[in-house]
Parts: C-alpha cells; sequence; structure tokens
RNA sequence: GGUGUUUUGGCCGAGCGGCUAGGCAAUGGUCUGCAAAACCAUGUACAGCGGUUCGAAUCCGCUAGACACCUCCA
C-alpha cells in the first residue's frame, strides 16, 4: 500500500481547465516532462520560479511514494532571435558577440542553470537531455510528419502546415485560440515568404553560411526548429502517452500548442494526461524577461549586490517566499514581500528546532491526526502549498505551546507530529535550515567568550558594561537574545 | 484589435455559495535590570454598480483598473 492510494490528489489540467483527480499510465509509476531553459544567459528568477514549482511538484510526487521520471531538457540549439531568414540563434548570437565556440556559451549558461537552482535546493530531474545531443530524433520525426504530409519542404527548410492539421484536427485546444482569428490577427512579418501561412512553424531551417551551429539532414545543413526537441525528447524517455507536462505560462502558445500539433501527427494524440502552467513572476508589477531588462539574478538576491532589495537573502528565504504563493497565481517580488517571509520563515524554523527538546505528556492537547490530513489535504489540492504553510504554523503555535507547558502531547503524537512536519519542511517544501556560513566556529566562539563576559557584568549588575557588549556586537550585526536558559546570538 | 486571467484588511497572500487561512506590520500582555528577542492575545477585508439565492469575496451582467499571451521568453 502505497500513500498515494489514501491520498488522491488534485491536479489543474490547463487542458480542461479544471482540477482533476490525478491517475497515472502506469500505476504506481509518474512520468514528467518539464521545458527547461534556453542556456544563453544566467537564468534569472522567473525562469528559477517555475523550476521551483516543478521541484515542488516532483517533491510531493515522490513524498506520495510514487515512481518518478522527470525529464527536463536544456535547449542549447537556441531559439531564433526572430522569423526573419536572417534571423540569429541565441546561442549562436551570444557565442558571435563573445567570440567563442557556441558550446561554450552552452556550458556556460548550463554550469550557473545548475548551481543556483542546487542553492535553492532542487533535487536534479531524472533525466536532463539536450536538444542538440537528440537531432537525430528530431530528423526522424520531420520524416514522418512529412511522409504523412503534414509539412513541406522550401529551400532547404520544413515547416509544419498548419492549416492543413486544422481541417482534421483543432489547432488551439491548449490555448483556446481560434485559428481563423488568428490569421486575422496575425501580424505580417518580414522574411516569411517560405511559409505558406504565417501559423506555420518551423521544424527544419536551411542555415545560413554564417550560422555556426549546423547539422546535415536529408533537406540540406540546417538545424531543427524550436518546438520539435521536446517532443522528440518526451517521447524518447516518456513514451508517447505520459502523466504530466509542465512549463511556463508564456509557453502554452506557440510552443506547447505546437507540440500537441506535432505528437497529433506522429501518434494520432495528445501526449499528455495532465498539462501543468506555472505562473510568471512580476518585479514592479511587470513580468521579469531578459528582453526588457526587468529582471532580478539569483545571486544578486544572495549577495545583496542589487538596486531592487534592501538586504542580502538566502536561497531558502526566497524558496519560502515563492511557496507562500500557489504556483498558478502571479506573483510580484518585492523587498518588503521577502522580508515579511524572512520572519516567518524564522519563525517556522526555530519552531522545527524547538520541536526536538519537547517532552511526551500523557495526553494530548491538539488533534494531530486531523492536522496532518489537512496538511495533506492541502497539497491533494492542486499543490496548495500557501495552505500547507498556514498549516504548517498552526503546529508553529502548537509547538510554542508545548514549550511553555501549556500544551501536551503523548508520545505517539509527537513523533507523528514531528515526522510530518519534517516530511513537508524539508522534503516536500524543499526548505533547508541553514546553518549559514556565517556560524564560523571561530566567531560563535568569540561571540560566545563575549557573552559570557556580558553574563559576569550582568550578575555584578554592571549594567555598563553589559550594555556595551550588547551594544557594540549590535552594532556590527551580532545581535544578543536573552532568553530563559541564557543568550544566543544571531548574525543579520 | 483578438484571447485569457485577475482586482481580497496597512503590506504579502489563501479562498471556488453558508463554517469568516496564514505570514508580516500594528496594538495590548507575559518575560527582562532596561531593551531587544521570544511567546500569547486582538483584526468580519473582499474594485464599483446591479442581478440570482433563504444566504455571495465566492455565481451572472455591466463599468473601471491591472496582468499575460497573440513575436524569442519560465
Amino acid at each position: 500500500m502505497s500513500l498515494f492510494q489514501d491520498q488522491p490528489l488534485k491536479i489543474y489540467n490547463s487542458i480542461t481547465k479544471t482540477k482533476e483527480l490525478f491517475t497515472t499510465v502506469t500505476p504506481g509509476n509518474v512520468g514528467m516532462y518539464v521545458c527547461g531553459p534556453t542556456v544563453y544567459s544566467n537564468v534569472h528568477l522567473g525562469n528559477v520560479r517555475t523550476f521551483m514549482s516543478f521541484d515542488m511538484v516532483f517533491r510531493y510526487l515522490q513524498h506520495l511514494e510514487y515512481k518518478v521520471r522527470y525529464v527536463r531538457n536544456i535547449t542549447d540549439a537556441g531559439h531564433m532571435e526572430d522569423d526573419a531568414d536572417e534571423g540569429e540563434d541565441k546561442i549562436a548570437k551570444k557565442a558571435r558577440i563573445e567570440k567563442i565556440e557556441p558550446m561554450e556559451v552552452v556550458q556556460r549558461y548550463t554550469l550557473d542553470f545548475h548551481t543556483i537552482l542546487e542553492k535553492l535546493n532542487n533535487l536534479p530531474p531524472s533525466i536532463e537531455p539536450t536538444a542538440t545531443g537528440h537531432i537525430i530524433e528530431q530528423i526522424e520525426l520531420i520524416k514522418d510528419i512529412l511522409d504523412k504530409g503534414l509539412a513541406y519542404e522550401v529551400n532547404g527548410s520544413v515547416y509544419f502546415d498548419v492549416l492543413k492539421y486544422n481541417q482534421d484536427k483543432t489547432y488551439g485546444v491548449l490555448s483556446g485560440r481560434n485559428i481563423e482569428d488568428a490569421i486575422h490577427n496575425t501580424r505580417v512579418l518580414d522574411g516569411q515568404t517560405e511559409k505558406r501561412n504565417p501559423q506555420d512553424f518551423a521544424l527544419w531551417k536551411k542555415a545560413s553560411p554564417q550560422h555556426i551551429m549546423r547539422w546535415p539532414s536529408p533537406w540540406g545543413i540546417g538545424f531543427p526548429g524550436w518546438h520539435l526537441e521536446c517532443t522528440a525528447m518526451s517521447t524518447k524517455y516518456l513514451g508517447d502517452k505520459f502523466d504530466i507536462h509542465g512549463g511556463g505560462m508564456d509557453l502554452k502558445f506557440p510552443h506547447h500548442e505546437c507540440e500537441i500539433a506535432q505528437a497529433e501527427v506522429c501518434n494520432g494524440h495528445d501526449p499528455v494526461n495532465y498539462w501543468m502552467h506555472a505562473n510568471m513572476l512580476t518585479l514592479n508589477g511587470q513580468k521579469m524577461s531578459k528582453s526588457t531588462g526587468n529582471n532580478i539574478l539569483p545571486n544578486e538576491i544572495f549577495s545583496g549586490e542589487n538596486n531592487i532589495l534592501s538586504k542580502p537573502f538566502t536561497p531558502s528565504v526566497v524558496r519560502f517566499f515563492m511557496m507562500q504563493a500557489h504556483y498558478r497565481s502571479v506573483l510580484d517580488f518585492s523587498s518588503e514581500a521577502l522580508e515579511a517571509s524572512e520572519k516567518g520563515y524564522n519563525k517556522l524554523v526555530e519552531a522545527v528546532k524547538n520541536l526536538s527538546n519537547i517532552q511526551a505528556g500523557k495526553s494530548s492537547t491538539f488533534a494531530v491526526s486531523k492536522w496532518i490530513q489537512d496538511c495533506y489535504d492541502a497539497m491533494n489540492d492542486d499543490f496548495n502549498t500557501p495552505v500547507l504553510i498556514a498549516n504548517l504554523f498552526e503546529a508553529v503555535k502548537q509547538i510554542n505551546l508545548l514549550k511553555e507547558g501549556k500544551a501536551s502531547l503523548t508520545q505517539t503524537d509527537l513523533d507523528l507530529l514531528t515526522n510530518t512536519l519534517h516530511a513537508f519542511v524539508y522534503d516536500v517544501l524543499g526548505l533547508v535550515t541553514e546553518t549559514v556560513a556565517e556560524g564560523t566556529d571561530k566567531l560563535e566562539g568569540v561571540v560566545n567568550m563575549l557573552i559570557g563576559m556580558r553574563k559576569q557584568a550582568r550578575d555584578n549588575k554592571d549594567w555598563a558594561l553589559s550594555d556595551q557588549i550588547r551594544d557594540e556586537l549590535k552594532a556590527l550585526g551580532i545581535q544578543l537574545k536573552d532568553g530563559k536558559d541564557g543568550t544566543a546570538f544571531i548574525v543579520d
């Protein structure tokens, strides 16, 4: 008996726009594909939110004792800057500007991506395939689509025939777009003469002589189209029908729409049972975006080197902040909001720490099993982490009462509370209690020595000296916290 | 212009027709040599107007604002 059999999970399916009971293609197993980053620059925080949302999903599914295969690609073939014939690949462009090999660009930013996600305690996916490592698979897909008459070749490039596809199937099922409207409303861009219709999208693009990322194909030297890699890699590793496909809201159209169309042609059906879309992170009320410059890099948050935040924040605080909002809601990033989260986060962590010192009593004054189910109910309701966190704070309150002897729990309930709290805080939310770098042994030794001296002064009622120690430490950013059991300190 | 989402108390942020999350801030209290910290207690807010209902933040309509997608973007 696995946990998921007791905990019915509902997931909001973007394609039906309703919450649906989650059932898997293969009992006990979950196949999940998430569209990864294009590695041509540092990941910004908006990207990070999406990946963190799916990290939380991955973690909860695993907590429910599903065996999860989580595939998240690295787009290292670059997308085109624009649709014109002269359009340049983002990675190629970066490589040209920096006078390096495109794969050096890819390597640099893949490393950055991994480093940042690790700092934010994201688990690595089960498989992290690259687009350039699957050129052959993509070419095979193109052949298949050509064979089925849903694509056409023009001058070394191959395009998907959206209008023809739309005769038998419906293009736009995911985004709710009507193709007729799209035709009337599409702006005419330059250089689209090759396409039969503006809605058509490239499966293969002929490489211009100066285009450095290039591969041979039956249609000449070129590179794969924008949307094909995800179809190729998801099919290869998860099959032609898998459970969850995730990505940012902005990928819904056209990217995911195109994926559906490609898979429909190749396999005759939508490859995905549950489409999940994580919402945007905004900064100053506007979407974060690399191109507009409205963004902040994760490292700039951790270091404090930015003009947006009042102080640095640890990765855990950033993670907690994001988990306090639902993944399908837009979340606005601000210094005030982060500061509030930091305090709440510290309160939670403190309580989790205190829990280990609590003694069991003869009876329980708190309904632990109901509380546990409340936590699961929150997560089962489309991964409602804010409600989960609200429940965790109910536990915090109980822990504080226990600590003061104003509540009691039997050993059994105490163990249940501890196990559940740890499971949700550490395993599901992925929060870590950092003993941050501040806590170097030497500093700790010195401060503890000063705390000892201050205690002597206080015992002697030498308030001038004791206050001097306290105030000067405070000026150095070290705050003393007097408690019943002695004095602790924190470093700002 | 088209499509969709959204508007909640000082701030952030849940809510999906009745049982009025949670965090931060604020106020009061406990503790303390004083202070800080910590803990406890206190807040009926749902853009506006109209409608449906015994009952609406929650459903419907209109008005106003915001955001996103329609072009690379998580």
